[in-house]
DNA sequence: ATATTAATACATTGAATAGTGTATTTCAAG
DNA sequence: CTTGAAATACACTATTCAATGTATTAATAT
């Protein structure tokens, strides 16, 4: 529950060159953003990371208990955000410590979250 | 293959509200992001996003060649997009004519492109 | 009316994926 | 060394979902 981030950094984001002039999206392209996307389409994993937002870090088991789900869930998606090179960890006796290492999942995380709530309050 | 975009909003989001300091995501709060962002985690779609924000609007048969796609793929994922109130369609007489009616959806496609950069960048 | 093209509806199939249960690894305490 | 807790690895199941094939609807032209 300490909330120690590293800074939110506010814009992890490049200048910006104007979408409606890029080439069409190559595979790969829209495979590397299929990709986050993906990581980001998923209910559980969209709570651990606010989570993480929050907390600056926690364990599996604290998690778990927060969220009220199994610990083999939680490692399970922490794996693959792991893997993505969106979380971090770090061992501290039996307990394993994750915190977010890539600011830019919080961005788009507040962004989305922004959008969403607009988008709910248009289209139904 | 006209350009005619009804400007792109540049900041269709609210002031923000700091993420970190939000409740804890309910479920259906997660809920509505998860949707969103399901509906972004697939190639075809963003493809085809990409290529509506490039031609402004385009018919089934047009994205279909341009995208290599059969007719019924580009379809089904146009109506999903209509579902979700992201597409908005208008007809001239046997086409059919898609369109981008929600700016938050280019800003995250925009936002999401820059930031699949960066992290393939950094996590490979 | 008939033929033709564009788009959609619907059922089916195959692939991806989240959660569970079980077993195993890793560490700390006694 | 043994015990117990935290986390993970692995196999399995159920569900979700994209693309396909077939059939149908809608509009235009002859």
């Amino acid at each position: 529950m300490n909330s120690r981030e590293p800074e939110p950094s506010l814009n992890a984001c490049l200048p910006k060159p104007p979408l409606g002039e890029r080439e069409l999206l190559t595979a790969m392209q829209a495979g590397e953003l299929v990709a986050l996307f993906k990581t980001l389409a998923n209910d559980t994993r969209l709570r651990m990371l606010h989570a993480l937002v929050r907390a600056g870090e926690m364990c599996v088991s604290e998690m778990s208990d927060l969220l009220a789900m199994k610990p083999q869930a939680i490692s399970n998606q922490l794996t693959r955000l792991a893997d993505r090179g969106i979380v971090g960890s770090r061992r501290n006796g039996n307990n394993i410590y994750y915190r977010i290492v890539d600011p830019c999942v919080i961005e788009i995380l507040d962004h989305g979250l922004c959008l969403s709530e607009e988008a709910k309050a248009r289209s139904k």
